[in-house]
DNA sequence: CTCAGATTGTGTAATATTGCACATAGTATT
DNA sequence: AATACTATGTGCAATATTACACAATCTGAG
């Protein structure tokens, strides 16, 4: 029985795409899935699916599948998003702005409930409808706030100074854009976005074959 | 001896932040530099990279370490980004237009060379320099640019369908920002930017110890 | 020219991840 | 109530990935 040992992160990594998946299957009406069905959707073997699940419960039926609505929920609550999540940017550039402006975030329940910039002419000024406050405020503003998420989006030199600043207080997730690496405490999670770097990985495989 | 067999993705996937290292290396004007402290800097193992290399040739000098200049122009030349690539970007909404303007790109050896969106109120607008043209004229257009890879910036529900014109103009390798799973055939690359996921795979583990 | 120190490249072991395949259990049909 | 289907949950096998550890080799000092 899996369900006593921790899941392996690469399962829990998935399970977001389960529950994307099961939400569009629920959008279109659909009420039950087979885990054959749903992996055909996401590319994943109905297999890994079942011993994906197999970490966390029972949620299936012999000959039947899933029920839609009720696995979505069950992953929802494991992954903790049954709830939204108070998350503060930082870096309100470029970047930043996109990610403000994003519906995304605020429909999967990721609520950007501060943001920071450390150029004084941006502070103060409304994107989105949220204020731009000073990056000398993240230590008391954060833990205030109870923000314990964060997405870093300013310049690669300046990530890792706002990623001590951040865990000093109290942020235990980090999403960070910046084209770096970070490094953190035992305990910190740190994930990036690095578009440049998936590209380059994949030019290797256009240029082997021409 | 590794090289005879073709290399994993893992390790493709990882060359590009080694390269990345290296170019900060370099700029700091450090000349040489250990499987060790390299592995340091971007939180790998010694080991795993000297492996990661092995499936590429022999480029360190035993007692002393790698040649950064050295080093990073022979991973630049494996991965194939010692030369400029074409690419287009599908999708000139806020995402698009953010990724656009985003300067990286261009540094980084990746050159946007169409924009196309299937709104005709922004057709003829140009954005970043780039002229935005209709989704209409992709087929025609991305084999004239010679054009084998490309960014989808689209809502999900239309992110498979413009794949599907991708790959029948010859791009061969796609990253996605659409919150989806595109299917495609063998030899086609996709690969995904998904920060919800990310946000959402974080969040399980704040849930849990809380 | 020899020795001490450093660090590579790699065979092999250890670990992690995925996939197979089947007993089990549920439904539908007759 | 018996039979035919279907699809789960999971032990185990297969594969993939990472880490270990050491012989080989380079440098620099004396």
């Amino acid at each position: 029985m899996n369900r006593t040992i921790t899941p392996p992160d690469v399962v829990v990594r998935r399970l977001p795409l389960y529950a994307r998946s099961l939400r569009y299957l629920l959008r279109d009406g659909i009420l039950s899935v087979s885990s054959q069905e749903l992996g055909e959707r996401i590319n994943v073997t109905a297999a890994q699916i079942r011993k994906d699940l197999s970490y966390f419960g029972e949620f299936g039926k012999q000959g039947i599948g899933y029920d839609v609505e009720r696995l979505l929920n069950q992953i929802e609550h494991i992954l903790g998003i049954d709830r939204a999540w108070a998350v503060a940017l930082i870096g309100a550039g470029q970047l930043g702005e996109a990610l403000i402006r994003y519906e995304g975030f605020r429909e999967q329940g990721i609520h950007i409930a501060a943001v920071f910039d450390a150029n004084t002419q941006k502070i103060g000024k409304s994107v989105g409808g949220i204020i731009i406050e000073h990056s000398d405020s993240m230590s008391t503003v954060l833990p205030q706030r109870n923000i314990q998420m964060a997405i870093i989006a300013v310049p690669a030199d300046r990530a890792q100074q706002v990623a001590n600043v951040l865990i000093k207080a109290n942020v235990r997730a980090i999403l960070s854009y910046a084209p770096t690496v970070i490094q953190v405490p035992e305990g910190v999670w740190v994930r990036y976005i690095d578009p440049i770097a998936i590209l380059h990985s994949m030019t290797f495989y256009l240029s082997r074959d021409e």
